[in-house]
RNA sequence: GUGGGUGUAGCUCAGUUGGUCAGAGCGUCUGGUUGUGGCCCAGAAGGUCGUGGGUUCAAGUCCCAUCACUCACCCCA
Protein backbone atom coordinates (compact mmCIF):
# COMPACT_ATOMS: atom_id res chain seq x y z
CA UNK A 1 0.00 0.00 0.00
CA UNK A 2 1.03 3.32 -0.72
CA UNK A 3 1.78 5.13 2.17
CA UNK A 4 1.33 9.26 2.70
CA UNK A 5 4.10 11.73 3.30
CA UNK A 6 3.54 15.03 4.56
CA UNK A 7 3.88 17.95 2.03
CA UNK A 8 7.49 19.33 1.41
CA UNK A 9 8.03 22.43 4.01
CA UNK A 10 5.15 21.31 6.37
CA UNK A 11 5.89 19.54 9.88
CA UNK A 12 3.12 17.43 12.05
CA UNK A 13 4.13 18.75 15.99
CA UNK A 14 3.66 15.97 18.08
CA UNK A 15 4.08 15.29 21.64
CA UNK A 16 5.84 15.97 24.12
CA UNK A 17 7.14 19.04 21.38
CA UNK A 18 3.41 20.08 21.16
CA UNK A 19 3.29 21.07 24.60
CA UNK A 20 5.97 24.01 23.58
CA UNK A 21 3.94 25.04 21.36
CA UNK A 22 1.04 25.52 24.09
CA UNK A 23 2.99 27.16 26.19
CA UNK A 24 4.51 29.60 24.19
CA UNK A 25 1.04 30.02 22.48
CA UNK A 26 -0.44 30.60 26.67
CA UNK A 27 2.16 33.30 27.12
CA UNK A 28 1.36 34.91 24.13
CA UNK A 29 -2.35 35.38 25.62
CA UNK A 30 -1.03 36.08 28.75
CA UNK A 31 1.17 39.25 27.80
CA UNK A 32 -0.50 41.17 24.83
CA UNK A 33 -3.40 41.13 27.02
CA UNK A 34 -1.46 42.18 29.34
CA UNK A 35 -0.65 45.17 27.30
CA UNK A 36 -4.70 45.64 26.19
CA UNK A 37 -4.12 43.98 22.37
CA UNK A 38 -6.93 42.22 21.66
CA UNK A 39 -6.92 38.65 19.28
CA UNK A 40 -7.93 39.48 16.06
CA UNK A 41 -8.76 35.99 13.76
CA UNK A 42 -8.63 36.16 9.95
CA UNK A 43 -9.57 33.55 6.99
CA UNK A 44 -6.68 31.24 5.71
CA UNK A 45 -7.10 32.45 2.30
CA UNK A 46 -8.09 36.12 1.02
CA UNK A 47 -8.37 37.83 -2.50
CA UNK A 48 -4.70 37.32 -4.04
CA UNK A 49 -5.08 41.20 -4.96
CA UNK A 50 -5.30 41.75 -1.18
CA UNK A 51 -1.44 40.86 -1.14
CA UNK A 52 -0.20 42.10 -4.39
CA UNK A 53 -1.17 45.68 -3.35
CA UNK A 54 -0.81 45.32 -0.22
CA UNK A 55 2.67 43.66 0.20
CA UNK A 56 3.95 45.26 -3.05
CA UNK A 57 3.82 43.27 -6.89
CA UNK A 58 7.98 43.77 -6.46
CA UNK A 59 8.41 41.62 -2.97
CA UNK A 60 9.67 38.26 -3.43
CA UNK A 61 6.66 37.17 -1.32
CA UNK A 62 4.09 38.03 -3.98
CA UNK A 63 6.31 37.63 -7.27
CA UNK A 64 7.52 34.26 -6.69
CA UNK A 65 6.48 32.86 -3.48
CA UNK A 66 2.81 32.74 -2.53
CA UNK A 67 0.85 29.81 -2.46
CA UNK A 68 -1.98 31.31 -5.06
CA UNK A 69 -4.66 29.05 -6.79
CA UNK A 70 -8.26 29.39 -8.69
CA UNK A 71 -10.87 28.21 -6.84
CA UNK A 72 -14.15 26.73 -8.65
CA UNK A 73 -15.28 30.07 -8.84
CA UNK A 74 -13.14 31.42 -10.98
CA UNK A 75 -11.45 33.48 -8.35
CA UNK A 76 -8.03 33.94 -7.78
CA UNK A 77 -6.94 33.18 -3.84
CA UNK A 78 -3.86 32.90 -2.16
CA UNK A 79 -3.12 31.15 1.21
CA UNK A 80 -2.25 33.91 3.26
CA UNK A 81 1.88 34.84 3.11
CA UNK A 82 1.35 37.45 6.32
CA UNK A 83 -0.47 38.91 8.48
CA UNK A 84 -0.45 42.73 8.19
CA UNK A 85 -2.44 43.44 5.60
CA UNK A 86 -5.33 40.95 6.19
CA UNK A 87 -6.12 42.20 9.65
CA UNK A 88 -5.52 46.10 7.47
CA UNK A 89 -7.94 44.56 5.51
CA UNK A 90 -10.30 43.24 8.12
CA UNK A 91 -9.91 46.72 9.89
CA UNK A 92 -11.29 48.35 6.88
CA UNK A 93 -14.21 46.14 6.19
CA UNK A 94 -15.48 45.90 9.44
CA UNK A 95 -15.11 49.82 9.88
CA UNK A 96 -12.99 49.17 12.93
CA UNK A 97 -13.01 52.85 12.87
CA UNK A 98 -16.12 53.95 13.18
CA UNK A 99 -15.70 52.32 17.41
CA UNK A 100 -12.72 53.89 18.45
CA UNK A 101 -10.26 55.91 17.15
CA UNK A 102 -7.24 53.57 17.95
CA UNK A 103 -7.29 49.61 17.88
CA UNK A 104 -4.72 47.03 19.91
CA UNK A 105 -4.63 43.91 17.49
CA UNK A 106 -2.49 41.08 18.11
CA UNK A 107 -2.38 37.63 16.47
CA UNK A 108 -1.27 34.16 16.75
CA UNK A 109 -1.06 32.26 12.59
CA UNK A 110 -0.83 29.61 10.21
CA UNK A 111 0.98 31.36 7.25
CA UNK A 112 2.48 29.95 3.54
CA UNK A 113 5.15 30.60 1.39
CA UNK A 114 6.45 28.11 -1.08
CA UNK A 115 10.54 28.82 -0.51
CA UNK A 116 12.59 26.15 -0.66
CA UNK A 117 12.82 24.88 3.21
CA UNK A 118 15.73 25.46 5.39
CA UNK A 119 16.56 25.65 9.01
CA UNK A 120 13.86 27.81 10.31
CA UNK A 121 11.60 28.54 7.61
CA UNK A 122 9.02 26.31 6.39
CA UNK A 123 6.37 26.78 3.81
CA UNK A 124 3.76 26.85 6.41
CA UNK A 125 4.95 28.22 9.44
CA UNK A 126 3.54 30.28 12.25
CA UNK A 127 4.16 33.67 13.63
CA UNK A 128 2.46 35.82 16.42
CA UNK A 129 1.93 39.64 15.94
CA UNK A 130 0.80 42.48 16.67
CA UNK A 131 -0.49 45.59 15.18
CA UNK A 132 -1.42 49.09 16.90
CA UNK A 133 -3.94 51.13 13.81
CA UNK A 134 -4.96 54.57 14.05
CA UNK A 135 -1.38 56.20 16.27
CA UNK A 136 1.22 57.74 14.63
CA UNK A 137 2.73 58.68 17.65
CA UNK A 138 6.77 57.26 18.35
CA UNK A 139 4.84 56.24 21.66
CA UNK A 140 3.15 54.00 19.60
CA UNK A 141 6.30 52.09 17.97
CA UNK A 142 8.09 51.95 21.31
CA UNK A 143 5.38 50.16 22.82
CA UNK A 144 5.19 47.67 19.90
CA UNK A 145 9.47 46.98 20.46
CA UNK A 146 8.73 46.84 24.30
CA UNK A 147 5.81 44.34 23.85
CA UNK A 148 7.99 42.05 21.64
CA UNK A 149 10.97 41.93 24.32
CA UNK A 150 8.61 41.36 26.82
CA UNK A 151 7.28 38.25 25.49
CA UNK A 152 10.99 37.24 24.46
CA UNK A 153 12.09 38.14 27.87
CA UNK A 154 9.18 36.01 29.41
CA UNK A 155 10.08 32.87 27.38
CA UNK A 156 13.60 33.05 29.17
CA UNK A 157 15.55 33.54 25.84
CA UNK A 158 18.94 35.44 26.36
CA UNK A 159 21.33 37.14 23.75
CA UNK A 160 18.70 38.84 21.43
CA UNK A 161 19.96 41.57 19.00
CA UNK A 162 17.48 44.28 18.46
CA UNK A 163 18.08 46.34 15.43
CA UNK A 164 16.54 49.70 14.18
CA UNK A 165 16.17 52.07 11.50
CA UNK A 166 13.98 54.68 9.80
CA UNK A 167 12.80 54.44 6.12
CA UNK A 168 11.64 57.03 5.87
CA UNK A 169 8.24 58.39 4.49
CA UNK A 170 7.52 58.22 0.52
CA UNK A 171 8.91 61.89 0.25
CA UNK A 172 12.48 61.75 1.88
CA UNK A 173 13.13 58.05 0.76
CA UNK A 174 12.15 59.44 -2.96
CA UNK A 175 14.67 62.01 -2.23
CA UNK A 176 17.64 59.65 -0.74
CA UNK A 177 16.82 57.92 -3.49
CA UNK A 178 18.22 59.49 -6.01
CA UNK A 179 21.36 60.59 -4.07
CA UNK A 180 22.21 56.84 -3.70
CA UNK A 181 21.53 56.45 -7.14
CA UNK A 182 24.31 59.10 -7.90
CA UNK A 183 26.73 57.73 -5.62
CA UNK A 184 26.18 53.84 -7.11
CA UNK A 185 26.06 54.46 -10.64
CA UNK A 186 29.78 55.50 -11.28
CA UNK A 187 30.53 52.33 -9.57
CA UNK A 188 27.74 49.88 -11.05
CA UNK A 189 29.72 47.67 -12.92
CA UNK A 190 31.57 46.50 -9.73
CA UNK A 191 28.31 45.37 -7.87
CA UNK A 192 26.83 42.42 -8.24
CA UNK A 193 24.29 41.08 -10.53
CA UNK A 194 21.31 41.23 -8.08
CA UNK A 195 22.57 44.54 -7.33
CA UNK A 196 22.75 45.38 -10.80
CA UNK A 197 18.91 44.59 -11.10
CA UNK A 198 18.01 46.30 -7.79
CA UNK A 199 19.67 49.59 -9.19
CA UNK A 200 16.13 50.56 -10.80
CA UNK A 201 13.94 48.64 -9.06
CA UNK A 202 15.31 48.77 -5.54
CA UNK A 203 18.40 50.90 -4.76
CA UNK A 204 17.83 50.70 -1.14
CA UNK A 205 18.35 47.12 -1.05
CA UNK A 206 21.76 47.27 -2.44
CA UNK A 207 23.03 48.85 1.19
CA UNK A 208 21.74 45.23 2.66
CA UNK A 209 23.79 43.30 -0.22
CA UNK A 210 26.22 40.89 1.59
CA UNK A 211 28.13 40.09 -1.17
CA UNK A 212 31.27 41.63 0.50
CA UNK A 213 32.24 43.39 -2.78
CA UNK A 214 29.18 45.47 -2.51
CA UNK A 215 30.03 45.44 1.52
CA UNK A 216 33.11 47.41 0.66
CA UNK A 217 31.80 49.72 -1.90
CA UNK A 218 28.88 50.42 0.43
CA UNK A 219 31.55 51.83 2.94
CA UNK A 220 30.74 55.02 2.03
CA UNK A 221 27.62 55.24 1.03
CA UNK A 222 25.13 57.79 2.14
CA UNK A 223 22.46 57.05 4.71
CA UNK A 224 19.02 57.58 4.81
CA UNK A 225 18.64 58.73 8.32
CA UNK A 226 21.31 61.62 7.49
CA UNK A 227 18.52 62.78 5.06
CA UNK A 228 15.06 62.33 6.42
CA UNK A 229 12.55 64.88 6.42
CA UNK A 230 12.24 67.01 9.84
CA UNK A 231 8.70 64.80 10.78
CA UNK A 232 10.73 61.79 10.03
CA UNK A 233 13.97 62.88 12.03
CA UNK A 234 12.17 63.62 14.85
CA UNK A 235 9.79 60.76 14.81
CA UNK A 236 13.22 58.02 14.63
CA UNK A 237 14.61 60.78 17.63
CA UNK A 238 11.46 60.06 19.69
CA UNK A 239 11.90 56.49 19.13
CA UNK A 240 15.34 56.13 20.16
CA UNK A 241 14.42 58.02 23.44
CA UNK A 242 11.73 55.84 24.05
CA UNK A 243 13.59 53.34 24.06
CA UNK A 244 16.87 54.45 26.33
CA UNK A 245 13.64 55.58 29.05
CA UNK A 246 12.77 51.78 28.78
CA UNK A 247 16.26 50.88 29.10
CA UNK A 248 15.92 48.78 25.94
CA UNK A 249 19.17 48.08 24.47
CA UNK A 250 19.09 48.61 20.47
CA UNK A 251 21.46 48.89 17.34
CA UNK A 252 21.02 51.66 15.40
CA UNK A 253 21.28 50.12 11.46
CA UNK A 254 21.50 52.18 8.83
CA UNK A 255 21.47 49.56 6.10
CA UNK A 256 18.08 47.70 7.57
CA UNK A 257 15.61 47.61 4.58
CA UNK A 258 12.80 45.38 5.23
CA UNK A 259 11.45 43.06 2.42
CA UNK A 260 7.88 44.72 2.46
CA UNK A 261 7.05 47.61 0.64
CA UNK A 262 4.52 49.02 3.39
CA UNK A 263 7.04 50.23 5.71
CA UNK A 264 7.61 53.95 6.41
CA UNK A 265 9.56 55.17 9.06
CA UNK A 266 10.14 53.08 11.89
CA UNK A 267 11.56 49.91 10.90
CA UNK A 268 13.07 47.01 13.17
CA UNK A 269 14.14 43.79 13.68
CA UNK A 270 15.55 41.07 16.55
CA UNK A 271 17.93 38.32 15.59
CA UNK A 272 19.36 35.75 17.66
CA UNK A 273 23.26 34.04 17.00
CA UNK A 274 21.83 30.78 17.88
CA UNK A 275 20.15 30.36 14.41
CA UNK A 276 21.48 29.47 11.40
CA UNK A 277 21.11 31.92 8.38
CA UNK A 278 17.34 32.39 9.26
CA UNK A 279 18.49 34.26 12.09
CA UNK A 280 15.74 37.16 11.91
CA UNK A 281 12.83 35.98 14.95
CA UNK A 282 11.10 39.43 14.59
CA UNK A 283 10.64 42.11 12.47
CA UNK A 284 8.01 44.50 12.23
CA UNK A 285 7.90 48.29 11.96
CA UNK A 286 5.37 51.68 11.00
CA UNK A 287 3.24 51.71 7.77
CA UNK A 288 1.18 54.52 7.93
CA UNK A 289 0.36 54.14 3.84
CA UNK A 290 -1.43 50.88 4.01
CA UNK A 291 -4.83 51.99 5.26
CA UNK A 292 -4.68 53.85 1.71
CA UNK A 293 -3.10 51.57 -0.27
CA UNK A 294 -6.57 49.18 0.67
CA UNK A 295 -9.04 51.52 0.01
CA UNK A 296 -9.15 53.12 3.24
CA UNK A 297 -9.16 56.12 4.97
CA UNK A 298 -5.56 57.13 5.88
CA UNK A 299 -4.47 55.70 9.13
CA UNK A 300 -1.26 55.78 10.92
CA UNK A 301 -0.28 52.44 12.22
CA UNK A 302 2.41 49.94 13.60
CA UNK A 303 3.32 46.54 14.26
CA UNK A 304 5.73 43.23 14.08
CA UNK A 305 5.85 39.52 13.44
CA UNK A 306 7.90 36.89 14.92
CA UNK A 307 8.53 34.11 13.78
CA UNK A 308 7.19 30.51 16.60
CA UNK A 309 9.23 27.97 14.73
CA UNK A 310 12.53 30.35 15.25
CA UNK A 311 11.73 31.38 18.41
CA UNK A 312 10.86 27.56 19.61
CA UNK A 313 14.54 26.64 17.92
CA UNK A 314 16.25 29.04 19.87
CA UNK A 315 14.61 28.24 23.24
CA UNK A 316 15.80 24.64 22.32
CA UNK A 317 19.22 25.40 21.27
CA UNK A 318 19.34 27.22 24.82
CA UNK A 319 17.96 24.32 26.71
CA UNK A 320 14.95 26.36 27.91
CA UNK A 321 11.83 23.99 28.54
CA UNK A 322 8.59 26.29 28.54
CA UNK A 323 6.61 23.21 29.59
CA UNK A 324 6.79 22.19 32.87
CA UNK A 325 6.63 18.41 33.27
CA UNK A 326 4.20 16.80 35.24
CA UNK A 327 3.10 13.24 35.35
CA UNK A 328 -0.18 11.75 36.37
CA UNK A 329 -1.75 12.10 39.88
CA UNK A 330 -3.09 9.12 39.67
CA UNK A 331 -2.92 5.51 37.55
CA UNK A 332 -5.35 2.84 37.75
CA UNK A 333 -4.94 -0.86 37.37
CA UNK A 334 -7.53 -3.41 36.97
CA UNK A 335 -7.22 -7.26 36.90
CA UNK A 336 -10.76 -8.62 36.97
CA UNK A 337 -13.63 -7.83 34.72
CA UNK A 338 -15.89 -7.33 37.13
CA UNK A 339 -13.47 -4.09 38.28
CA UNK A 340 -14.48 -2.06 35.16
CA UNK A 341 -17.71 -0.27 36.90
CA UNK A 342 -15.39 0.56 39.41
CA UNK A 343 -12.71 1.92 37.69
CA UNK A 344 -14.87 3.60 35.12
CA UNK A 345 -16.63 5.55 38.12
CA UNK A 346 -13.76 6.53 40.00
CA UNK A 347 -11.96 8.05 37.43
CA UNK A 348 -14.21 10.23 36.29
CA UNK A 349 -15.09 11.18 39.91
CA UNK A 350 -11.48 12.16 39.99
CA UNK A 351 -10.99 13.61 36.77
CA UNK A 352 -14.19 16.17 37.87
CA UNK A 353 -12.24 16.79 40.79
CA UNK A 354 -9.44 17.62 38.86
CA UNK A 355 -6.82 15.02 39.34
CA UNK A 356 -5.27 13.28 36.07
CA UNK A 357 -5.79 10.26 35.72
CA UNK A 358 -5.71 7.36 33.59
CA UNK A 359 -5.83 3.22 32.95
CA UNK A 360 -4.40 0.31 31.44
CA UNK A 361 -6.85 0.12 27.63
CA UNK A 362 -5.09 -3.48 26.53
CA UNK A 363 -5.67 -5.62 29.10
CA UNK A 364 -2.55 -5.97 30.20
CA UNK A 365 -0.37 -7.78 32.90
CA UNK A 366 -0.57 -6.49 36.38
CA UNK A 367 3.41 -6.16 35.90
CA UNK A 368 2.95 -4.30 32.25
CA UNK A 369 0.80 -1.62 34.20
CA UNK A 370 3.09 -1.02 36.47
CA UNK A 371 5.34 -0.27 34.38
CA UNK A 372 2.91 1.82 32.50
CA UNK A 373 2.03 3.87 35.34
CA UNK A 374 5.71 4.26 35.88
CA UNK A 375 6.18 5.54 32.55
CA UNK A 376 3.35 7.97 33.03
CA UNK A 377 5.38 8.97 36.59
CA UNK A 378 2.05 8.75 38.39
CA UNK A 379 2.11 9.46 41.76
CA UNK A 380 -0.23 6.70 42.63
CA UNK A 381 -1.23 3.77 41.86
CA UNK A 382 -4.81 2.70 42.31
CA UNK A 383 -4.81 -1.34 42.33
CA UNK A 384 -8.17 -3.17 41.98
CA UNK A 385 -8.55 -6.90 41.92
CA UNK A 386 -10.26 -9.95 43.03
CA UNK A 387 -9.01 -9.05 47.34
CA UNK A 388 -9.96 -5.68 46.67
CA UNK A 389 -13.52 -6.27 45.08
CA UNK A 390 -14.35 -8.10 47.88
CA UNK A 391 -12.75 -6.21 50.75
CA UNK A 392 -14.46 -2.69 48.99
CA UNK A 393 -10.75 -1.06 49.41
CA UNK A 394 -8.02 0.31 46.55
CA UNK A 395 -4.41 -0.79 47.20
CA UNK A 396 -2.99 2.84 46.94
CA UNK A 397 0.83 2.46 46.53
CA UNK A 398 2.32 6.03 46.45
CA UNK A 399 5.41 5.28 43.77
CA UNK A 400 7.80 7.81 45.17
CA UNK A 401 8.53 5.63 48.18
CA UNK A 402 6.79 2.54 47.32
CA UNK A 403 4.25 2.51 50.56
CA UNK A 404 1.64 0.98 49.85
CA UNK A 405 -2.16 1.37 51.52
CA UNK A 406 -5.62 0.52 51.56
CA UNK A 407 -8.31 3.10 50.76
CA UNK A 408 -12.03 2.13 50.35
CA UNK A 409 -13.44 2.95 47.19
CA UNK A 410 -15.42 6.10 48.29
CA UNK A 411 -12.91 7.50 50.16
CA UNK A 412 -10.19 7.56 47.66
CA UNK A 413 -11.06 11.29 46.62
CA UNK A 414 -11.03 12.17 50.55
CA UNK A 415 -7.49 10.52 50.73
CA UNK A 416 -5.72 11.93 47.20
CA UNK A 417 -7.47 15.43 48.82
CA UNK A 418 -5.29 15.19 52.20
CA UNK A 419 -1.89 14.61 50.23
CA UNK A 420 -2.90 17.94 48.25
CA UNK A 421 -1.78 16.97 44.77
CA UNK A 422 -3.73 19.75 43.27
C1' G B 1 15.66 28.99 -9.26
C1' U B 2 21.31 27.71 -7.91
C1' G B 3 24.88 24.86 -4.98
C1' G B 4 26.59 21.28 -1.01
C1' G B 5 25.45 17.05 2.30
C1' U B 6 22.78 12.66 3.65
C1' G B 7 19.57 8.34 2.84
C1' U B 8 21.13 0.81 6.92
C1' A B 9 15.73 -1.78 12.39
C1' G B 10 10.47 2.93 15.74
C1' C B 11 14.92 6.52 17.17
C1' U B 12 20.50 7.69 17.06
C1' C B 13 24.05 5.49 14.27
C1' A B 14 28.43 1.37 13.22
C1' G B 15 29.42 -1.24 8.92
C1' U B 16 37.29 -0.90 7.05
C1' U B 17 40.55 -1.52 0.15
C1' G B 18 33.35 -4.86 -2.93
C1' G B 19 33.43 -11.59 -0.39
C1' U B 20 29.73 -14.42 7.67
C1' C B 21 27.78 -7.02 6.76
C1' A B 22 22.83 -7.37 7.97
C1' G B 23 24.94 -5.01 13.47
C1' A B 24 25.09 -1.81 18.34
C1' G B 25 22.78 1.44 21.83
C1' C B 26 18.06 3.36 23.08
C1' G B 27 12.90 2.22 22.65
C1' U B 28 9.04 -1.80 22.46
C1' C B 29 7.43 -6.75 24.18
C1' U B 30 8.20 -11.17 27.42
C1' G B 31 10.51 -13.38 31.58
C1' G B 32 13.67 -13.20 36.31
C1' U B 33 8.15 -17.13 42.31
C1' U B 34 2.14 -16.42 44.05
C1' G B 35 -1.30 -9.84 42.07
C1' U B 36 3.25 -4.76 41.86
C1' G B 37 7.10 0.08 38.75
C1' G B 38 11.99 2.39 38.63
C1' C B 39 18.01 -0.26 38.71
C1' C B 40 20.03 -4.86 37.03
C1' C B 41 20.00 -9.55 34.15
C1' A B 42 18.06 -12.83 30.17
C1' G B 43 15.36 -13.44 25.80
C1' A B 44 12.16 -11.83 21.62
C1' A B 45 10.00 -9.05 17.81
C1' G B 46 11.50 -5.49 14.06
C1' G B 47 15.22 -3.87 8.15
C1' U B 48 13.69 -6.37 0.31
C1' C B 49 20.48 -1.58 3.60
C1' G B 50 15.44 5.20 -0.22
C1' U B 51 14.05 3.40 -5.36
C1' G B 52 15.45 1.65 -10.37
C1' G B 53 19.17 0.26 -13.53
C1' G B 54 24.47 -1.10 -14.45
C1' U B 55 29.63 -3.22 -13.47
C1' U B 56 31.22 -7.99 -11.12
C1' C B 57 31.80 -14.82 -9.80
C1' A B 58 30.11 -11.54 -5.70
C1' A B 59 27.47 -4.73 -3.88
C1' G B 60 24.87 -1.05 2.02
C1' U B 61 30.03 -1.18 0.11
C1' C B 62 31.75 0.92 -7.15
C1' C B 63 29.00 3.69 -11.50
C1' C B 64 24.49 6.10 -13.53
C1' A B 65 19.66 7.74 -12.86
C1' U B 66 15.66 8.94 -9.78
C1' C B 67 13.12 10.24 -5.34
C1' A B 68 13.23 11.98 -0.43
C1' C B 69 15.33 14.61 3.46
C1' U B 70 18.72 18.36 4.93
C1' C B 71 21.93 22.77 4.88
C1' A B 72 23.31 27.13 2.31
C1' C B 73 22.61 31.17 -1.55
C1' C B 74 18.40 34.57 -2.84
C1' C B 75 14.81 36.49 0.48
C1' C B 76 12.42 36.46 4.83
C1' A B 77 9.57 35.17 10.42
Amino acid sequence: MKQFKRIKGTQDILPPESRQWAALENLIHEIMERYNFHEIRTPVFEQTELFARGIGQLTDIVSKEMYSFQDRGKKQITLKPEMTAPVMRAFIENKMYAQQPIHKLYYIASLFRQEKPQAGRLRQFHQFGAETIGSADPAADIEMIDLAVAIYKKTGLKDLQLSINSVGDPLCRNRFRKILQDYIRPNLNLYCEDCKKRFETNPMRILDCKNESCIKLNEQAPKLTDYLCDGCAEHYKQLKSGLDNLGIAYRENPYLVRGLDYYTRTVFEITSGALGAQNAVCGGGRYDLLAEELGGMPTPATGFAAGMERLLLVLQSQQIDMAETTGLDVFIIGMENDARPIIDKTLLKLRNAGYRCDQDLLKRSIKAQMREANRQAARYVLIIGENELNSGKFAVKDMSNGIQTEIKFEDIENFLEQQKLI
